[in-house]
DNA sequence: GCAAATTTCAAACAAATGTTTTATACTTTT
DNA sequence: AAAAGTATAAAACATTTGTTTGAAATTTGC
């Protein structure tokens, strides 16, 4: 039967109203547990509450549902390390294990099981896998800032870091930041479960102590 | 028409004889560069140079074809581990350095062009981002040896590492040798290109000069 | 309140998917 | 060399895929 106006309303009073944001963040859901290829157009409209061709409707096709997504959750989590690095660059004591620690904290409570915010560094993986967005669109010059922004961090925190070292610890305080991301499930069934915090901490300490030992020599 | 046994013999002079190989190694890399719902039967046929039905008939299907290359691509790689670990460690010179730049030169390695061999990294990570497999079957045991190979490693070159410790070094070494295995294209799109043996003595550096700092305090 | 624009809907579309079938070619066994 | 067993072939299978259609419902503008 056909939806009264009423129905429709009351109907979604506790998710985003219009089918548009509703797909968005069906996709945003999906797409990051299951993939692009593994999630199905009936798959997103189901989650959204609308009928199969909404996604043409809205959007015009999967591939560009998928784009406008990554687009806005891109948007979303840098301005979210955006206001943090601001903050912390800005305090008064401001150190390298402060800010590591912020960026530490703030990539890694999304593992939590109280964080509901799907982790950027999920679909960032897949896309790097199996590239649906045409590269120089999105991903390069929003993360290309992203980190040299990071890398400016660690240059005024630590003088007498050079650019290209700057960078190198970047990469590698991102891998570290990335593993867990995607082993911390396997980390508990196969050992024992590490507290975030640890795990925070013990990343801020491989990084401070490598970075504040380069310049030192 | 029909292929004669001599036909047959020259057209696969330069690739493994017997359909059941030809497909695993298509397998191999194909599900590798594009995932497990990328790859088609067709592709994977196609690849092997054989027929489609060829998947079911030697395997029983696509799953189980996917299981078993995971299987023997596995245990290949981790037999090379296995042997550079023994090597380095009952050499007459063994270190902390010696061992990380090794095990850093192994992961890396396969980042060159030079080198054919499919990165297992990106398997595993692609079967953890997308489960195909009954996790006890496979991943659990023999990844969970060789972690916990590299941990007693570290805790023999370093005396004084706990157990724990040892193992959050590890998953730290792996996040950052799995890093530039994503994202290494794109650090030369995005920056400058960065020699692999920079990398390695970067990572070197970072866990060696992180894990003695550790014990000394 | 009505016409126009927008949105939703069920049904159908062609293309691609993994798998099965049936027949033919090849290899081995005897 | 005939028979039995194994491997390959092309075609067809039923599903599932992303997309389109055309009509119905709803919202918007006046």
């Amino acid at each position: 039967m056909a939806l009264k106006k009423m129905d429709f309303q009351a109907k979604n009073c506790d998710c985003p109203h219009g089918a548009t944001d509703r797909l968005l963040d069906a996709a945003e859901k999906l797409f990051c547990e299951q993939g692009f290829n593994g999630t199905s157009v009936r798959d997103l409209t189901k989650a959204a509450h609308c009928n199969i061709a909404a996604v043409n409707y809205h959007f015009g096709g999967k591939d560009q549902l998928y784009e406008q997504m990554f687009r806005r959750h891109l948007g979303q989590v840098f301005k979210q390390h955006q206001e943090n690095i601001e903050r912390v660059m800005s305090g008064s004591e401001t150190s390298l294990e402060r800010f590591l620690e912020s960026l530490a904290r703030i990539s890694l409570e999304k593992l939590s099981a109280a964080d509901t915010q799907i982790p950027l560094m999920k679909l960032i993986i897949r896309e790097c896998l199996n590239p649906q967005l045409k590269q120089e669109v999105v991903a390069l010059d929003i993360v290309k800032d992203f980190l040299k922004q990071l890398s400016a961090c660690l240059q005024k925190l630590v003088p007498g870091l050079d650019e290209k070292k700057a960078m190198m610890y970047v990469f590698s305080i991102e891998g570290m930041l990335m593993h867990p991301m995607l082993f911390y499930d396997l980390y508990s069934k196969m050992f024992w479960e590490i507290p975030i915090e640890e795990l925070t901490s013990h990343i801020v300490q491989v990084a401070a102590t490598a970075i504040r030992n380069a310049v030192d020599e």
